[in-house]
RNA sequence: GGCGGCAUGGCCAAGUGGUAAGGCAGAGGAUUGCAAAUCCUUUACCCCCAGUUCGAAUCUGGGUGCCGCCUCCA
């Protein structure tokens, strides 16, 4: 059984084979640093970091690029509205970025050029394009002549001559002008008035928008690389534009496979700053929202289809994590046993590791996979919340190798998914805050066990119209009581 | 208008020729003073029409609906 992807270029499903056996060398398109990243870029990293982990669990060294562009209208626009730089723009939001994938437990590529770092490899590769015929100067900028190039719109299954027609009735710009075919684009744009510029054969300016992707790929990786990877939303024009950059340049193929992730919509509508539907990652991880919730969420969709985002869909998945979480927290806190070698492993876990690595082939079938997880997950769940309520039972049946077994092989399947058991934020008599401030809302744990000794005093004297009172109580406060076999009650702060 | 994609139970979502994974919600049962939590059990013939086939959710043709891209966008 080996990987099979999705390659956007040839729209079909296709065995993955490296250039180079064992090795597989990865370009992925990052993110504007204007602003912070929303639930479609989450769903996107972590789609792709899914993959990342995959290829690594499968035995293949991977190298991972991934890129900040941080020369762009909106950053100029974003610095010019806060009266700050540019550079002040990006480096906030690059950090914010970097923070918010940690908290995703999304693996850090392994480089992360910008674009203000790469100008000295995009100008070779626009006076490359130049001498080659490629490219053309006009007014101090500089654009890609797509006609010039055999195969521009192989990747979004464009044609020009069709195109040409229609892009006539457009508004003619200025820099519509400028160019020979509707569909040129910008290799180097003309300084402007108050905007940061880098010197050129061409003239003070900076790089347009595609040329950095084509010049980092190849600075980085080299003119052919394994897998190319981006959001639907970049196949036209940035990806069909890097791919005629690249390969009018090197004469190579610049990726043999393409992928690209489909988007998360709200409300059937594509998630987007312009719309104003979007929820940012921070936002949704500082509600409450955890992590491993969010990362099930979008992985129960299949990477190349539109997700839906919704609060209830969110709590649906958030309800299924809770039940993988105490199977993972039980797997977790047993001996930690050496890697289960697939040979080694009963047969139907064995089975059960091969299901989840054909799903995975299948152009990372994260649903199905998911399946297997929950599927290994059941037996443990349900263990692990019998020894929560004290079943001694349950206990002396967690310790049996076979349950172990699985546990260690739910733990490295789920980790293939990037996914880890997270610890409760708090749980019963776990919160050092607890006596914070004697008049906020949250009652101390001296005062809860008071009222739970109240309780119990009432319940014995069948007074529970009290014992009632005294839970919904506590409840408007926060604190949800469990009542345990024994006469027991715990509680936890909700 | 051009290119591409999708349509499966109340919701989300796998499944690409042999009688429908999984999650959530719901229902029944256990437990409980009653709840909550937890445990057990349980719920579909796949948008419409026509066709191919012994047999189709799964292939072909047509229809309907929805979405993305064609300007910056993960």
């Amino acid at each position: 059984m080996t990987l099979r992807l999705t390659n956007t270029l040839s729209r079909r499903i296709e065995p993955f084979e490296p250039l180079v056996p064992g090795q597989v060398s990865i370009y992925c398109c990052g993110v504007t640093v204007y602003d912070l990243c929303h639930l479609g870029h989450a769903r996107s990293y972590i789609a792709w970091d899914v993959l990342r982990r995959y290829l690594l669990w499968s035995g293949y060294a991977v190298t991972f690029v991934q890129n900040y562009t941080d020369i762009d209208d909106k950053i100029l626009n974003r610095a010019a509205e806060e009266g700050s730089s540019m550079q002040i723009v990006s480096e906030r939001n690059i950090e914010a970025f970097v923070a918010d994938m940690a908290r995703l437990n999304i693996l850090p590529p392994d480089r992360m050029p910008r674009a203000t770092q790469s100008l000295d490899a995009i100008r070779a590769l626009i006076t490359e394009l130049e001498a080659k015929g490629a490219a053309y100067s006009a007014d101090g900028d500089v654009y890609f002549a797509v006609m010039k190039h055999a195969g521009y719109g192989k990747l979004s299954g464009r044609d020009l001559a069709e195109q040409q027609d229609n892009a006539a009735g457009r508004v003619a710009t200025a820099e519509e002008a400028r160019k020979q075919h509707p569909f040129d684009f910008a290799l180097w744009k003309g300084t402007k008035a108050g905007e940061p510029s880098w010197e050129s054969p061409w003239g003070p300016g900076r790089p347009g928008w595609h040329i950095e992707c084509s010049a980092m790929v190849r600075e980085e990786l080299g003119d052919t690389i394994d897998i190319h990877l981006g959001g639907a939303d970049l196949i036209f024009p940035h990806h069909e534009n890097e791919i005629a950059q690249s390969e009018a340049a090197t004469g190579h193929e610049l990726a043999r496979y393409w992928l690209h992730n489909g988007m998360v919509n709200v409300g059937g509508q594509k998630m987007s700053k312009s719309l104003g539907n979007f929820t940012t990652i921070r936002a949704l991880l500082d509600s409450g929202i955890s992590p491993m919730n969010l990362r099930l969420f979008t992985l129960q969709a299949h990477y190349r289809k539109p997700l839906d985002f919704s609060a209830p869909a969110l709590e649906a998945a958030a309800t299924g994590w809770k039940g993988l979480n105490a199977a993972l927290g039980l797997a977790a806190s047993a001996e930690a046993a050496p890697a289960s070698d697939a040979a080694d492993l009963p047969s139907d876990l064995a089975e059960a590791r091969q299901r989840f690595a054909a799903a995975m082939d299948d152009d990372l079938n994260t649903s199905a996979a998911l399946a297997v997880l929950f599927e290994l997950a059941k037996p443990l769940r349900a263990l692990a919340n019998r020894i929560e309520r004290g079943d001694g039972a349950a206990a002396a049946a967690a310790t049996s190798p076979g349950l172990a077994a699985q546990g260690q092989l739910l733990l490295e399947l789920a980790g293939v998914l990037g996914l880890q058991h997270e610890r409760a934020a708090e749980g019963p008599a776990a919160g050092p805050g607890s006596g914070s401030g004697s008049g906020s809302a949250s009652p101390s744990d001296a005062e809860i066990d008071a009222q739970i000794t109240a309780r119990q005093a009432a319940k014995a004297a069948r007074n529970f119209t009290e014992a009632d009172r005294i839970r919904d109580g506590l409840k408007t406060q926060g604190i949800e009581l469990i009542d345990r076999p024994g006469g027991v009650t715990e509680w936890i702060r909700s």
